[in-house]
DNA sequence: TATATAATTTAGGCAAGCCTAATTCAGTGT
DNA sequence: ACACTGAATTAGGCTTGCCTAAATTATATA
């Protein structure tokens, strides 16, 4: 069933993955919820999910509600992955919360499948590694005082 | 001479590296070589180059040649410098060279700051550390084998 | 010098996404 | 039942960038 433009722009990602993250336990969202959650209005809104709509990835039901179909579901959990890796893994290399979490958001959609899936290595290493590895408190180290620890004389 | 509206877009940036690593010591370039280099057709070039002269990044002497003011030149180079830093980066953690290159070609328009300076620092640290860190030893063995070296039996 | 070729530019279009203004409709309260 | 209100949709436009086809020009070659 999956046709052969299956190439989703990145705003068709950042919209499935709002109506994921809205539709929480309800099991469904609004338009006027979609367009605040990305900053646009209501009137983009409309049009954008008429043709998330003819494309299989919505239900939409006209001036009553959103939901996302399996296949549009299993869209925005991939993208949803895909960015947690990223967030922790931009937190581990101490950058704040809040800013992880943006330039995740915009990683996520751009990066190819390799990278991120070496960043998550990355991630999964340093949480399997003995708590509070050496080399990481040495970068922490680092990045306070701009010296290398094992250099210090 | 700043002007307000100093926000360029992502493909503005993309042209600008462009030109730059394209005019090498030469000291310009041409439409042609451009639109090879970006993958689109020279019309569309043509195009915007039209517009980065009017915003006063190119210097542009239609059908002769193309270089970059010294506006200009300062802005690819700000590209340029972080995609560098992103490479590295990628590349540390094990990604493929072409890969992180077109990653970090990508990365480098969309990031905050912060998680550049963030990158840069650790780029920095790794290059800092004495010889083949243990640690960096232990992630690629990781990527190999899938278990974590301290925590083998 | 004249001409053929290759590079460029122009003109006219298209798709994605966004916006505002105007309209339509669902659901609430009387 | 009915009107009100706020949510949603439609219509009409805009910008960015890209494309093709057709017209232009610079340059290399005869």
């Amino acid at each position: 069933m999956i046709s052969e433009d299956m190439k989703l722009t990145r705003r068709t990602e950042d919209y499935l993955e709002a109506i994921y993250y809205l539709s929480g336990r309800k099991g469904y969202t609004r338009v006027k919820e979609i367009a605040e959650h990305l900053g646009v209005k209501p009137a983009s809104v409309s049009e954008m999910l008429s043709k998330l709509s003819d494309k299989g990835f919505i239900v939409y039901e006209k001036r009553l509600f959103v939901s996302l179909t399996p296949e549009g579901k299993r869209i925005a959990e991939c993208v949803r992955e895909r960015r947690e890796i990223l967030v922790k893994f931009l937190v581990t290399l101490g950058v704040p919360r809040s800013i992880a979490e943006e330039d995740a958001c915009i990683m996520e959609h751009v990066l190819h499948k390799e990278t991120v899936t070496q960043l998550k290595k990355f991630v999964k290493f340093v949480e399997e590694s003995p708590a509070d590895p050496m080399w990481l408190n040495h970068f922490r180290e680092y990045c306070r005082s701009g010296v290398h620890p094992c250099l210090r004389s």
